[in-house]
DNA sequence: CTATGGCACGGATT
DNA sequence: AATCCGTGCCATAG
């Protein structure tokens, strides 16, 4: 019963259609575009009755895209659910149709992180070993570190742990280096060894992770120089140089890519919206990646065999084959009510969120799902479905969850770094001391909540921060 | 004594 | 109903 409360929102929705319609379409909501096209793949191979008008295939390998480059190959690359977006009210749409043959050209094929892994690891792969690094790149968490201990996986894949070893080992020296490290240290030492292999390493920087680990982690230098015999100077040499040169989460680059402008940051998130900015008319344009409802049709000749065939049954109903008629079009009507939805609350994350778009974190407005439903008239499980397990591309190049416009304090974290990136240069303000000042710009956070966010940023506690300075 | 992190509680959000 | 987030309290380290 309280299952359909999920579909309330049908109840507004203009369509007469039945409850299966909603089902569907809150179903394709909640999928990304790779995964839209997967589910609009399987259809096809199972719906007789569902045809694809206009094909948009990857030329390499025949995949079915609502856009290029195909995550598999890499090539050249098409658009569709065009629309734009007017500086204020009325957004009128270019619809997929309109313009087929705009090609628009992008610099980077965009993928996940795991993909980007995988890449580079399956060439050194044995057959056998494929499956044990696919699931070792599957388990890759958001900061590229293994998120499982390699031994569950053994007993998961039911094989010896020295095979899994064995891979992961592989997967190690793949960009960017220290993927797949189970902790913190391993992933250090990692990229501490490769980098000496490239004849830039640092002696007691390695020593340092590898032997004095305890007493680093608590930046108790003192203890540190005596495990490893030597003087603090050098420790803390050792400790400016594995800040400067290493990753203790090697996905993050694009988080603090500050330091290593080398590394190819960002983009380890498969967009599946893009949002750029026209400079002529100064209006924001929204593409929303998805297969367009206009490429598929009801096979008209099936559709007119399953009418008639409706039409010859007496009481015991139409034939079973019939009813794929009926479950293409429903596909197509679901497909197309699921953009349309995406379109409506883009349009209007869009218009209300459009300084954060174009002037960075500091500018997202809080805003809650729920706010956002009211405004656009539908439920809230809608903008739930909408948001969730999608990337969106900003203008300047970063590519974020879609969720990240829920983001309740993205402005105040920015703060925070800017805070401590500016005024920190010897004199080290402690949270207490962030939290005044960040009342004075009329941000009132407790400390405590300055601490969580300075570690979620990834920054030391003051007292580390003004050996960090003193040391380089 | 000060700064910080762990734990846990309550309220908001999903 | 489950989860996330901000915060207060307290123990600990320097």
């Amino acid at each position: 019963m309280h299952e359909l409360g999920h579909y309330q929102e049908g109840f507004l929705l203009p369509t007469q259609a039945p409850t299966m319609h909603l089902v569907m379409t809150t179903r394709l909501l909640s999928l990304n575009t790779a995964e839209l096209q997967e589910v609009l793949q399987a259809e096809l191979a199972e719906n007789p009755a569902l045809e694809l008008v206009e094909e948009r295939r990857c030329p390499q390998c025949g995949r079915l895209l609502s856009r290029l480059p195909c995550p598999h190959c890499q090539d050249s690359f098409s658009t569709v659910e065009v629309y734009e977006l007017p500086q204020y009210t009325g957004a009128s749409y270019r619809d997929a149709d309109d313009n087929d043959d705009d090609w628009y050209a992008f610099e980077a094929a965009p993928v996940s992180l795991a993909e980007y892994a995988w890449r580079q690891l399956a060439p050194d792969l044995a057959e056998a070993e494929r499956a044990i690094g696919r699931a070792l790149v599957e388990r890759l968490d958001e900061h590229g570190l293994l998120c499982e201990h390699p031994a569950e996986i053994a007993a998961y894949l039911n094989c010896p742990l020295h095979e899994v070893l064995a891979v992961l080992h592989k997967l190690h020296q793949v960009e960017p280096v220290g993927v797949g490290a189970t902790d913190i240290q391993e992933c250090l030492l990692i990229q501490l060894r490769h980098l000496q292999e490239l004849g830039q390493g640092h002696d007691t920087a390695l020593r340092l992770v590898a032997e004095a680990w305890d007493a680093l982690c608590r930046a108790n230098f003192d203890e540190a120089a005596a495990v490893l015999d030597c003087e603090e100077g050098d420790i803390l040499e050792a400790v400016a140089f594995i800040q400067d040169n290493t990753y203790p989460r090697p996905a993050d680059t694009h988080w603090s890519s500050a330091r290593h402008p080398e590394r190819p940051p960002e983009r380890l998130r498969e967009p599946d919206i893009m949002i750029y900015k026209e400079e002529d008319p100064d209006r924001l344009v929204v593409e929303i990646y998805a297969p367009s409802p206009t490429w598929l049709r009801v096979n008209p000749e099936y559709r007119e065999m399953a009418r008639s065939a409706r039409a010859a049954a007496n009481g015991d109903g139409p034939p079973a084959w019939a009813r794929l008629a009926d479950e293409a079009e429903l596909f197509i009507k679901s497909l197309a009510q699921r953009n349309q939805t995406m379109r409506v609350i883009m349009n209007r994350l869009v218009e209300a969120q459009r300084e954060f778009i174009l002037m960075g974190d500091r500018h997202l407005k809080p805003m809650t799902r729920a706010e956002l439903a009211i405004e656009v008239g539908v439920h809230e499980s809608t903008v739930s479905r909408a948001v969730s397990r999608k990337n969106v591309a900003l203008p300047n190049g970063r590519v974020v969850p879609l969720s990240i416009f829920f983001d309740r304090s993205l402005s105040v974290r920015d703060q925070v770094k800017e805070i401590i990136e500016n005024e920190c240069a010897d004199a080290p303000l402690s949270d207490g001391q962030i939290a005044v000042l960040l009342s004075e710009q009329g941000v009132e956070v407790a400390r405590r909540t300055v601490a969580k966010y300075r570690t979620t940023l990834g920054i030391l506690p003051a007292q580390l921060r003004h050996k960090h300075s003193t040391a380089a």
